[in-house]
RNA sequence: GGUCGGCUAGCUCAGUUGGUUAGAGCGCUCGGUUCACAUCCGAGAGGUCAGGGGUUCAAGUCCCUUGCCGACCACCA
């Protein structure tokens, strides 16, 4: 470890602010983060998802990337040798249409530009913006290995990518040819299904008569589309729709075009739609398509990639070349003109828009590259029904397998000017392969062609999904195909903390193609985080201007209060609410945390502390028992929880140890111990335990508020190393065996005594008296009454509760706690409080015939579990002494 | 249209396999110059657990049902 340690000063504040970047810097100069693949050590590792290169890191980034650093902060101090591969994605259509945007403010075009200088722009970019998202992360603390940043576009990615196409390729899995795709205008490309955005609009429903041909009746068909009639290939009716059934088998006569379209019968209508009879435009709708594909009819294409009408014969002259929006008016026009329009109606339905850009998706027939999902899926289905990946929450594992059910080939080419190239080739030398144009897949880029050497090679021109190259993200930034140290390593990892909405766009395939190349699952545990909402429930989103930028909570509130707030809510299973105020109690937790630290470092000056281990539980009092008893629960419960992915309970039970056991009751109980000589015994012994609780406490909390538990740490005995630094044996806590259930019990009623004296003594006149006294005597069996009835008990209740013992306190409240009746008044004489005794006495009352009520029912003794019963007659007895005594003292008053 | 989730204190949310008096943070009220901390300390008020029905000795928790909110999938022209 060569780097300096960070020296924080022991203000009264903790300036988080001040303190995080420069810790963040001495980490990573030691290299905290870098993972070895040849240390002898377990392995832990996580991919980060890959942000967009040209992203900045929002609210479910820092959600997500607190947990994973929880996890990877966690195992690394139990001794694993932790990998967390960080990096970013090219995102091509979505970084495309960013710079389209930025390009369209100064006035210009790609196309202005040209493909050279738009490459030249998106480098730029690249480089601009792919640190900015790193820096961020930064911020946030997270121990990302930053030696092994990754890029979809590296060279070593793409030649990933290329392999995975060419292997899956030459396994007949991909193929070309035309079928009906999303076609964006806008973005002049085709997108999967699963980037189309469908929204409402409101149209109108056009009915148009179509005559039979051999003039016999005619059919009524209703769209919102008519300029799509130019490509009807034929109608069609449910074949159990009696009103139609003597169609089926005739011609009907397209208007405008003149084309005979067959009736067809097909299940697929719905009969008490429209009219029940539907023009089948195969060319330019997907359930056409279908039924084209069913009953074998013409694809006709009447809409080319610019959203024109195409310039074929049997398109009426005036409406080719048109615009299909004003070709839709003016096909309107000409029905109505020719008596072929019945009606109209207003119609309210979904439309379906580029996810990346807005434009209305074009469905149209064209050549792509497909992805034949099956013997890709069936794998992928298995590993996760047999639990070998699992969800988190669960019920994701039903919405995954689901969607994996229902898979349809995948539409993986792109039309796009930025991406990885399809690595196809195609030789135009035909005579060389019997008449043919010779295609093949190569990793390498051919010089030649394999077959004949011709060297005039032609590429294909498409590019892929980006959701095609990260599909790979988690071996590929290992170094498949290579065999690399990494991948035998590290792969497969271990937790993939995601956003459910990419669970069928990334984590699928990332299963898929893993279990392909890689023969193994990617990931054990699938984490979906929750979608923090803003404080209305919307969801946050730019365009709304309601986002909240987790770098302004850091700068505000520190990333240490950023991340436990993160942690608190990312794993609920439960989408949150934005609630900035908790961000807020977290930086109070650090202060607090802050202050508990200078307590207990300032009572340990100067003194010889001693290992905990040395110290035995019979040295110790009470207050010190109890709190290393209340740290065994909480290292348990801490532990388990963050096992059972729930970092939202471990960081809320760790401060409630903290705030409320640790420095609420056990510091207040222990202070005067701090004042006395620095080598009495009793100081030594609250100084080592004040020490080791401060300890434990900057262990437990570290993987969630790193920085300011480092900054402790480092103060501490021992803290020579950072907590993060590689170390032989395990440094997180492990309970150590003095968990001690009747002493918390017992000081439990003690502290419950001090509670209901303060209370009691609130509506004293204690100024006037100068001191509110008590006095205590034991009237029940009370175990805990023993402790209560010590000097030592005694002196911590007078103390804690600032009140006095007397034997003969005059009594204005008389309190009943546990076994003990407790008569709290002012030194001079104070009214007796009837009211307070009355309403106790009918609150215990009521309590006795409660559980005499359940006690007296036959079936809850017979059925109920026994110790369910007994407890009940327990707290009977329990209540009965509490009234008897209560009662007494109501006759005494 | 289908699937899933939610409805608990003024607000944001916990509530493990059904079992004492349903919890936390924030907010609110009252009281505190306690020598670690006012980014604090102490005490308190506040809930017919969305409505209805059922199972059970016992339901916030299990089942049915209604309502409202949300997400995802599908895409009826």
């Amino acid at each position: 470890m060569s780097s300096e340690q960070v020296k924080v000063p022991m203000d009264k504040a903790w300036r988080p602010q001040d303190v995080e970047p420069e810790l963040y810097r001495s980490w990573e100069e030691a290299g905290l983060f870098v993972a070895h693949a040849d240390r002898p050590r377990p392995k832990f590792s996580i991919v980060l998802p890959p942000p967009n290169v040209t992203g900045e890191l929002h609210l479910g980034h820092a959600v997500s990337g607190t947990i994973q650093d929880v996890y990877c902060r966690y195992r690394r101090m139990l001794g694993f040798e932790v990998l967390w591969l960080p990096g970013t994605d090219h995102a091509a259509i979505g970084t495309q249409n960013v710079i389209e945007r930025e390009l369209a403010k100064e006035g210009r075009t790609k196309e202005e530009l040209g493909r050279a200088a738009f490459q030249k722009l998106v480098d730029e970019w690249y480089r601009t913006y792919g640190n900015r998202i790193v820096e961020q992360y930064k911020r946030l603390g997270a121990t990302l290995d930053w030696t092994r940043l990754r890029f979809t576009m590296d060279p070593a990615y793409i030649r990933s990518v290329r392999e995975a196409f060419v292997r899956l390729y030459n396994d007949g899995l991909i193929y070309r040819g035309p079928r009906i795709v999303n076609w964006c205008p806008h973005c002049r490309s085709s997108i999967s299904d699963l980037e189309v955005d469908w929204r409402e609009h409101e149209d109108t429903l056009y009915y148009i008569r179509y005559d039979m041909a051999d003039g016999d009746g005619a059919l009524v068909v209703a769209t919102v589309r008519p300029e799509t009639m130019l490509a009807d290939s034929g109608v069609a009716v449910n074949p159990n729709d009696a009103r139609y059934r003597s169609f089926i088998g005739r011609r009907a006569f397209l208007p405008l075009v003149g084309r005979e379209l067959p009736v067809v019968g097909d299940e697929y209508v719905k009969s008490d739609f429209g009219t029940g009879a539907l023009k089948v435009t195969p060319g330019h709708d997907p359930n056409d398509y279908e039924i084209g594909q069913r009953h074998g009819l013409a694809i006709y294409t009447a809409i080319d990639k610019d959203r024109n009408i195409v310039n074929e014969p049997w398109v009426p002259d005036e409406l080719r070349t048109r615009d299909a929006l004003t070709a839709r008016a003016r096909i309107v026009e000409m029905l109505r003109d020719r008596d072929h329009l019945v009606k109209t109606e207003p119609y309210t339905h979904e439309v379906g828009h580029c996810d990346r850009c807005g434009e209305i998706i074009e469905p149209l027939v064209d050549e792509q590259w497909w992805c034949h999902m099956p013997p890709l899926r069936d794998p992928a289905v298995e590993v996760v029904t047999e639990g070998k990946t699992r969800f988190v929450p669960e019920r994701y594992t039903k919405v995954y397998l689901d969607w994996m059910a229902n898979l349809r080939d995948w539409n993986i080419s792109r039309q796009l000017w930025l991406g990885h190239a399809v690595p196809v080739y195609y030789c135009d030398n035909k005579a060389d392969h019997g008449g043919q144009t010779y295609t093949f897949a190569s990793v390498e880029e051919p010089k030649a062609c394999p077959q004949c050497g011709n060297q005039k090679l032609r590429p294909d021109p498409d590019v892929l999904d980006t959701w095609f190259s990260s599909a790979l993200w988690p071996y590929a930034t290992m170094g498949w195909p290579d065999e690399t140290d990494d991948l035998r390593t590290f792969f497969p990892t271990d937790v993939l903390s995601t956003a459910r909405e990419i669970i069928f766009l990334w984590v699928a395939r990332m299963l898929m193609t893993s279990l392909r190349f890689m023969d193994d699952i990617p990931f054990r545990t699938v984490l979906i985080h929750a979608v923090i909402q803003d404080p209305q429930g919307q969801r946050m989103s730019k365009s709304k201007g309601n986002g909240v930028d987790p770098l302004e909570m850091i700068d505000l509130y520190g990333a240490d209060a950023v991340r436990a707030y993160g942690a608190e809510v990312g794993m609920r299973g439960q989408d949150v609410r934005f609630d900035e105020s908790k961000i807020e109690a977290y930086q109070r937790f650090a202060n607090k945390l802050w202050n508990m630290a200078r307590l207990v470092l300032g009572s340990a000056e100067g003194v010889a502390t001693r290992p905990i281990e040395e110290i035995q539980a019979s040295e110790l009092d009470p207050a010190e028992r109890w709190a290393l008893s209340r740290l065994d629960a909480a290292i348990e419960r801490a532990t388990s929880d963050i096992e059972s992915f729930r970092p939202g309970d471990a960081i809320s039970g760790l401060r409630y140890f903290a705030w409320d056991e640790t420095a609420d009751w056990y510091l207040e109980a222990v202070k005067p111990s701090f004042r006395l000589q620095p080598t009495d015994p009793a100081r030594v012994r609250a100084a080592s335990v004040g020490m080791h609780l401060i300890r434990q406490l900057a262990l437990l909390l570290h993987p969630f508020m790193p920085f300011l538990t480092e900054a402790l740490w480092l103060k501490l005995p021992g803290g020579d190393q950072p907590i993060q630094a590689p170390r032989e044996e395990t440094i997180w806590p492990v309970p150590a065996g003095r968990r001690d259930e009747a002493l918390e019990a017992h000081m439990g009623v003690l502290f419950e005594v001090v509670t209901r004296i303060r209370d009691a003594a609130k509506g004293l006149d204690a100024a006037a008296a100068d001191t509110v006294m008590i006095s205590a005597k034991r009237v029940a069996a009370d175990p805990s009454a023993e402790l209560l009835d010590s000097d030592y008990g005694r002196e911590l209740v007078a103390r804690l509760a600032r009140v006095e013992f007397s034997d003969a306190a005059p009594a204005a409240r008389t309190l009943v706690v546990g076994g003990l009746e407790i008569l709290v008044g002012a030194r001079a004489a104070a009214p007796s409080d009837h009211a307070a005794l009355e309403r106790e006495v009918n609150a215990t009352r009521a309590k006795i015939d409660t559980l005499e009520q359940r006690l007296a029912k036959e079936e809850f003794v017979s059925k109920a579990k026994p110790e369910v019963v007994q407890r009940v007659r327990d707290d009977l007895s329990a209540a009965r002494e509490r009234l008897a005594i209560l009662e007494d003292a109501f006759s005494r008053a």
